[in-house]
RNA sequence: GGUCUGUUCGUCUAGGGGUUAGGACACCAGAUUUUCAUUCUGGUAACACGGGUUCGAUUCCCGUACAGACUACCA
């Protein structure tokens, strides 16, 4: 499944696009049957559509170069992995898994650093190599299973200029014999791969630093097909890293740490259990942009806040970092409580709006604007309107022990039940009436306003924290208020010390 | 094991032969808010280690350590 670090290898390939004024393409690298995933497809598209990534060709969109995904373009490889056969970069091999697992045993036992299938080891393999071409066609035609191996040259430094690494060099006695043609007539990735991004007239093949030890095979690829001069250039991009110890980002941590990993939503087609995604968990797509371009790129300005549109013309990858991005949710946070405050009150309204319809709740829209103004300032998520501000549309089912031992004294008692009768007595009532009538009634009985603030504080929200109480008490209304206060009054004690 | 890649505050990172090694997140403290948060101000905190090269190295080179990736008829 599509997880964080693939969105970011995406978001990257689209803003180089777009910056160079590209094409994006959308291929589906659908190989390997046994790993085919059922919705996989669709849920890449609407992930990156969430983000806010468009294709201009591709899977769903079309395009000169269909079809886009691999499992249909079966003839196409297997003509180019006979022009390599011809050309004698490749050949047939019929070993079995056996075959090829006694061939490791037997290395080792020797006490040969390398178990691999290559320049030496497949001279003592059953290949078109060694057997005699009419008993290679005599297999063939008898039907049995065979796949197509790159013919690595024993003795070849092979070098590539990676875009963010620079020149790296292997030896080809260090790359196998890889299959390019599985037995199933499928390609690997290593052929399909070059052959699609030569014939789609591919740029940059900018993808995960796990693909490095096997960009110089590719290289090797398009030197076999003579097609150096169409190569693209590459780009091996950093690594996501646990938030905690070592190794790779995993679902594993995600779970364990209780963040999200997949962009959205993701039932697992096994267990059906749904790992909860970004935009259900309430991270805006922006926000959620901004911090992924910022995991492994910076502009090298202190701009931390970026558009798309100021990401794709500031983008570049020399700008790229050789180091592996530890991976902190923290920050992303940060970049969604950022964007969520400067939206407008109104779309922040329509949250808070839909967070009460999924309670079955119904608030006049003017009563919610004002909710959303006094909360703006403390809200990470859309949902924390509803999750932080339950006491607007409900008394408090219960008060916070540790605030109501500190907080609820004999004058807070005393002051709050002349606050209530005062209230009571009123026309009007909003904040400036409650904050004065306050004042009045605690200065009337000798106690300092400001000490039984937290006790009132108490009674409206159950809680010691929240936005203005002022205003608080303004939104639930004079009515509501005096119901609290009484309710305090009957239910709470005053510790007697 | 082998090959490849990497290593600056807790985290994301800037920088680069001579700097008080900069910013952001997080954390801590103060100010403001007669409450909470916001906001503002300030603070703690880093060049993995060992050799070279050099007048001088965190920066260049080599080694070591550590970390990661790869080492499939997976991508």
């Amino acid at each position: 499944a599509l997880h964080i670090g693939g969105v970011r290898t995406a978001l990257y390939n689209y803003l180089l696009a777009r910056k160079l004024k590209g094409t994006m393409i959308l291929r589906i690298e659908d190989t390997d049957q046994n790993r085919f995933v059922p919705g996989a497809e669709e849920y890449i598209r609407k992930s990156l559509e969430w983000v806010g990534i468009k294709f201009d060709e591709g899977v769903g969109v079309g395009g000169p170069y269909a079809p886009y995904r691999q499992s249909e373009r079966k003839e196409i490889y297997s003509r180019y992995a006979q022009q390599l056969l011809d050309n004698g970069s490749a050949y047939y091999a019929f070993d079995t898994e056996q075959e090829l697992d006694a061939m490791r045993d037997r290395l080792k036992a020797a006490g040969v650093a390398i178990q691999q299938y290559n320049s030496i080891t497949r001279m003592e393999m059953r290949n078109s190599l060694t057997l005699k071409p009419e008993e290679v066609k005599a297999l063939i035609d008898a039907g049995t299973p065979y796949v197509i191996r790159l013919k690595v040259p024993r003795k070849e430094e092979v070098r590539l200029n990676d875009l963010i690494r620079g020149w790296v060099m292997v030896h080809s006695s260090q790359i196998d014999d890889k299959v390019l043609m599985k037995s199933d007539g499928m390609p690997t990735y290593h052929l399909a791969n070059v052959v699609d991004d030569y014939l789609m007239k591919i740029s940059h093949v900018i993808r995960g630093e796990e693909w490095l030890p096997s960009a110089p095979l590719h290289v090797l690829l398009y030197k076999c097909f003579g097609w150096e001069k169409e190569m693209p250039q590459f780009a091996h991009l950093p690594l996501l890293l646990k938030p905690d110890g070592n190794g790779k980002l995993s679902k594993r941590d995600a779970d364990r740490l209780g963040f999200p990993i997949f962009p959205l939503n993701w039932p697992d087609p096994e267990t059906g259990e749904v790992a909860i995604g970004y935009k259900e968990a309430g991270y805006l797509p922006d926000a959620f942009v901004n911090f992924l371009a910022l995991l492994g790129w910076n502009p090298g300005t202190p701009q931390e806040i970026f558009s798309m549109d100021e990401l794709i013309s500031e983008f570049s990858l020399e700008r790229i970092n050789k180091a592996g991005a530890r991976f902190d949710i923290l920050k992303a946070q940060w970049f969604n409580q950022h964007y969520l405050r400067r939206k407008p009150a109104d779309e922040l309204t329509t949250y808070l709006l839909q967070s009460l319809a999924r309670e079955n709740i119904s608030s006049p829209r003017d009563k919610a604007l004002k909710i959303v103004e006094v909360m703006r300032d403390r809200v990470t998520f859309p949902q924390d309107f509803w999750e932080q501000g339950k006491f607007f549309f409900a008394a408090p089912e219960s008060f916070d022990q540790s605030v109501v031992s500190k907080r609820w004294t004999a004058d807070a008692a005393k002051v709050m039940a002349a606050y209530r009768d005062e209230i009571k007595s009123l026309d009007g009532f909003n904040a400036d009436i409650a904050r004065n009538t306050l004042e009045g009634v605690a200065a009337a009985l000798t106690v300092p306003a400001g000490k039984i603030l937290p006790a009132l504080r108490l009674v409206m929200t159950g809680a010691g924290g929240g936005p203005d109480l002022m205003m608080i008490m303004e939104i639930i209304g004079k009515n509501e208020v005096i119901q609290r206060i009484d309710h305090a009054l009957k239910t709470l004690q005053v510790k007697v010390a």
